[in-house]
DNA sequence: TTAGTTTAGAGAACGGCGTTCACTTTTTGA
DNA sequence: TCAAAAAGTGAACGCCGTTCTCTAAACTAA
């Protein structure tokens, strides 16, 4: 520790950095695709040689581990979504884009993204924990998308296409909510588009537009909502 | 097994029911409060003063236990929603009063409604699981809650306030998506509504209410969606 | 180079979990 | 009354996350 000038990593920091890489990438595959029942520190020392005790030297506890993953998979969800965002395209097809990355992504890795939105972190871990300031949010994962589409709203709205009375931060919720619940269930449900009683039968990706297209026309002026077409082809 | 016929039940048969309720008792009191990280078979056997091995003479494992907490709790939810889905009342106000009953009882249940859509029957089980006929999953608790949007969703195409080019069931399948996204959004981060920095702080029920109408609009008529007020009042 | 200290890693152990199995006790029904 | 079926027990198995003690290697300073 008496090299905290040093810009250079030391070998010992280099030999660190890459077992500790080790270890997430041998949990990022378990969890990738059996999510964390699948995924215990005993399975993961055997995948890299290692003891099961020795992982506590990398990670305070199993929870910690995980935090990192999804922090990573949130991370990848953020760049994907602002990149769109700023994207040279229409506005309507820029807001389309938005949701329908955000959603796809989720789908790419389905337990990530659940894990997300469970466990301790979601349901129980809040009862004691003091309300988040917004300023702090802001920072966040998943503060910085929200913020996202709060600039969407705003944007829509300058642009005369949403309706100006909307506060865009409720919007901007309302919007979340929607692609977040098409992403749960589309991650969770994956057979139901298909079995509807519909003719033809729709893609995922198809599905996901309609429903992208549905959200953004109840944000609409009148005026603006009499012009858009409702279709389901590309 | 000798009484296939007879209507009453026998007194072993009682005994039994009486059992297998004091088990769902103390697991759905467990459940509710701690969710599945909570309830362990050891403890609800010290719970109800049973060894841990004779609650496996009454459910085959833990997970059916916990299958059966999660039916009860949509057949609940979805008895509420169909209640209100029949009143007498305006067509708006009931489309509006459904999606708010489905989400306030989510959100009286978090882990109940969190652990029907994930877990081994969400994101894992369906691999090898044959996709589920849309006749199947008309009969579950699921299926007849979301034919309930589906007529809605017609009611409101042949009262003419909703787009008649709409595919009630892909329509249905946004409502509910934006319905679940909400629910889940609201019991795993309660405090965000509070948090964002709008003039003056909403209620949770207010923002459910916010949200109803904005997926409803979505669907409407641009004539219909001309005569709605998008208000936060009540 | 060497002595001392920090660090990586191993291995056994603890308590808890879901589940099974062999066993005893109670209840049932002819 | 008596065999058969059911209810219930307790020990055990193989997992799990985590901790503790201990060894061996790697750094640091003289």
């Amino acid at each position: 520790m008496a090299s905290d000038l040093t810009l250079e990593p030391t070998p010992a920091e280099r030999r660190r950095l890459k077992v500790r890489g080790a270890i997430i990438d041998a949990a990022e595959r378990v969890f990738a695709t059996e999510g964390e029942t699948g995924l215990s520190i005993r399975r993961l020392a055997e995948e890299i040689d290692y003891s099961p005790s020795a992982i506590y030297k990398y990670f305070g506890s199993k929870e910690e581990l995980i935090d990192e993953l999804k922090e990573a998979f949130f991370e990848r969800l953020l760049m994907r979504v602002d990149k769109i965002s700023c994207a040279d395209a229409p506005f309507s097809q820029r807001g389309r884009a938005c949701v329908s990355t955000y959603i796809e992504t989720a789908m790419e890795r389905p337990h990530h993204y659940a894990a997300a939105f469970s466990g301790p972190r979601g349901v129980d871990a809040d009862e004691h924990a003091p309300p988040q300031a917004w300023e702090e949010f802001e920072k966040t994962y998943k503060g910085r998308a929200f913020n996202i589409l709060v600039d969407m709203v705003q944007e829509g709205q300058s642009l005369g296409v949403f309706d100006p009375a909307l506060d865009p931060y409720l919007s901007a919720k309302s919007v979340w909510a929607a692609s977040h619940g098409l992403a749960q269930l589309m991650t969770h449900m994956p057979n139901v588009p298909a079995l509807l009683p519909s003719n033809p039968p729709v893609t995922a990706s198809t599905f996901i537009a309609f429903h992208a297209d549905l959200v953004f026309r109840g944000l609409q002026t009148p005026a603006a909502a009499r012009q858009t077409e409702l279709t389901l082809e590309d």
